[in-house]
DNA sequence: CCTTTTCGGATACGAATGTATTCTAAAGGC
DNA sequence: GCCTTTAGAATACATTCGTATCCGAAAAGG
């Protein structure tokens, strides 16, 4: 009897509009009316799938997270685990207008997090798996050799992390983003290579 | 003949209520009205003083700098520079109010920046004068022999400043930002100290 | 074919925004 | 002591915002 739509796929349709303005004009340009225009239907349409703005943001986020893990999976697995530590990094950095969208809205919602107590739990989470995921891979590639063993692996994905903030940050605004890449390589060989080469 | 007031001062103090605003509430609760009451005067007042909103946030981020900059100068100046360095970098990280303040301004710049041509630029111009400036400083570390000279003074600035960056968004969020140091402290050193210890 | 249910467009509304304009109180030179 | 200039409060105004409500259209089962 009732008109079906895919209510999943709606929604993702909604929350690509939402990055894509993200990526083109920024957060603040973010509204229920750009998002609606952008996705090229009704205000009303919008919040038909997102009953509040904030549940649309959320929703936006958790995708950004999985399109970034999707792409982490269908990366190219062989090679050392340092080598393909490097090729994630990379693969992070935003080099298009799709991983720009990503790690502005990772941003904003960083921003926000720093202020709103709510918010900063659902990003402390986030970011604490991370760590921890990171830090198992840093301890793997440890036992293989491949990455110094004489620090501690949770302090060495500490430095990751951070590295990797860091240059997706200055890439951001940089006026040639790619050419920062071999910096990027450098340095997390340079901080992760055992000594004594 | 005119009521004579100190119009840098009073600039300057309603540039700290809007900072103290983004401290605590952050970006998106900054409001003509918003910053006139916590200044503690009319909104009429904040536009006498700042025409546009946008003046208002420039001189605000100026601000930021130049107290970074007037704190580092108060530092303690002695040591090597690899120590200083390290000084340097914990002192620009998010520790009080007055620090997450400063990152927090600096992160809503960069997010805008990454989305407005004219502020690319004005924060790009600031971005590449602290890499001069820090590549300057790496390279007398080198030749003093307290940072390792085997990559180029330039990719380990990048490095650097990019630890810093990253070490500092993550302290904006993490339940005790200080408990990060020591791995931020660990990591720069690892990563400029000589090799053969 | 008709009825029921959902889709999604249109409209309404109060709150908040940036900015322009207007007004009055005060301070210092003549 | 008056007069000019400025500080800064008050008010006004058009926009935009998120959200609530209401409506017609379309689709599928009976």
């Amino acid at each position: 009897m009732p008109k079906i739509v895919d209510r999943a796929e709606r929604r993702r349709d909604i929350a690509s509009a939402l990055l894509r303005i993200v990526a083109r004009e920024g957060v603040e340009a973010v509204s229920v009316r750009s998002v609606a225009t952008e996705a090229g239907v009704s205000a009303g349409a919008v919040q038909k799938y997102f009953s509040t703005k904030e549940d649309l943001f959320r929703f936006a986020l958790d995708m950004t997270s999985e399109l970034l893990e999707q792409r982490w999976n269908t990366l190219d697995q062989s090679g050392n685990l340092l080598d393909l530590l490097v090729r994630l990094l990379i693969e992070a950095m935003p080099l298009d207008e799709q991983r720009r969208a990503e790690v502005i809205v990772i941003n904003a919602f960083t921003a926000r997090a720093a202020v709103l107590p709510s918010w900063a739990e659902f990003i402390r989470t986030g970011y604490d798996d991370l760590q921890k995921i990171t830090t198992e891979y840093v301890e793997k590639a440890q036992t293989e050799g491949h990455v110094r063993d004489d620090l501690a692996a949770s302090d060495l994905a500490d430095a990751v992390l951070a590295l990797s903030d860091g240059y997706a940050n200055r890439m951001l605004t940089a006026a040639d983003p790619a050419a920062l890449v071999p910096s990027l390589e450098t340095s997390v060989r340079t901080l992760l290579t055992p000594m004594q080469r």
